[in-house]
DNA sequence: TTCTATATTTGTAATCATTACAAAATTAAA
DNA sequence: TTTAATTTTGTAATGATTACAAATATAGAA
């Protein structure tokens, strides 16, 4: 409850209640939640919540550098909280995404000269163990 | 001329007049095109070229596994017809996709048990040699 | 070659995630 | 309080992609 505002007035952003409520919910999910599943998980404790507000906070959120965002292709952006150095892997069934330990590999001695890098993502694509068990149809 | 529509054919798809010069361009092209750089570019020697027949051909192409699909998360996808193994480097400044020589690494070890691999990707976000020497603003 | 069925192309309309915008509500500070 | 700045909200616009159906082209039969 404190902790949580604190880190945002840390990154100089005004702890609302709702800023302080979307980054609950993002620090706490595993699912790498889109901007429609956090509106949707937030909606009923909060009825009052836009999906607006999600998309600028979210927004917010990535310039200040609290969230990453994910994006495999979906047409959908995904949100992480984690910004520990990981891997994701999305399958390509049931759609759900995973972490995957794996620390994107050390480029820098394979950058062309004079290049400059800030962000790296691994992406994973495939079918999870259970959707691998029921590969049926 | 030739081998174009023959690589169209062996995938099992028409070799069409629309669909051999947009395999052409992918073929030729270093720059990562978008759809709409796909039709720009064709448009004067074919002026009856549509959009959509550019959008069918690209998801075709795909689904036969002719190109691969690149998404560096800014609403556009990008096609890529150089299917060995490498990553790509978006620079912020300027959006310019530039290959870079570093295959994916080996993560089969690394994967959750019954997890299935089909595809890896591997994007590299920065500055290019030459924004980064521009550095002003 | 013509005919006919099938495949492909085309243009337009719909979709859908995201962004723009301005009014309403909240907050901080005077 | 009063006031100014910030934040939230709802609605309208945007823009890439997809759906769809009519028009065109192609392959194969006759
Ligand atoms: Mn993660
Ligand atoms: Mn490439
Ligand atoms: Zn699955
Ligand atoms: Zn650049």
């Amino acid at each position: 409850m404190q902790i949580h505002s604190e880190i945002l007035e840390n990154k100089g952003i005004r702890p609302s209640v709702q800023r302080v409520r979307i980054f609950k919910f993002l620090m706490k999910s595993k699912e790498h939640p889109t901007v429609e599943m956090i509106f949707n998980a937030l909606l009923p404790e909060m009825p009052s919540l836009s999906r607006t507000t999600v998309y600028n906070t979210v927004e917010l959120f990535k310039e200040v550098g609290l969230v990453q965002v994910l994006d495999f292709g979906r047409g959908v952006l995904r949100y992480d909280a984690d910004l520990s150095p990981h891997s994701h892997f999305e399958c390509e069934r049931c759609g759900a995404v995973y972490d995957l330990d794996i620390k994107p590999q050390d480029i820098s001695k394979k950058m062309p000269r004079g290049f400059k890098v800030h962000q790296t993502y691994f992406y994973v694509f495939g079918l999870c163990s259970h959707c691998k068990k029921n590969e049926k149809n």
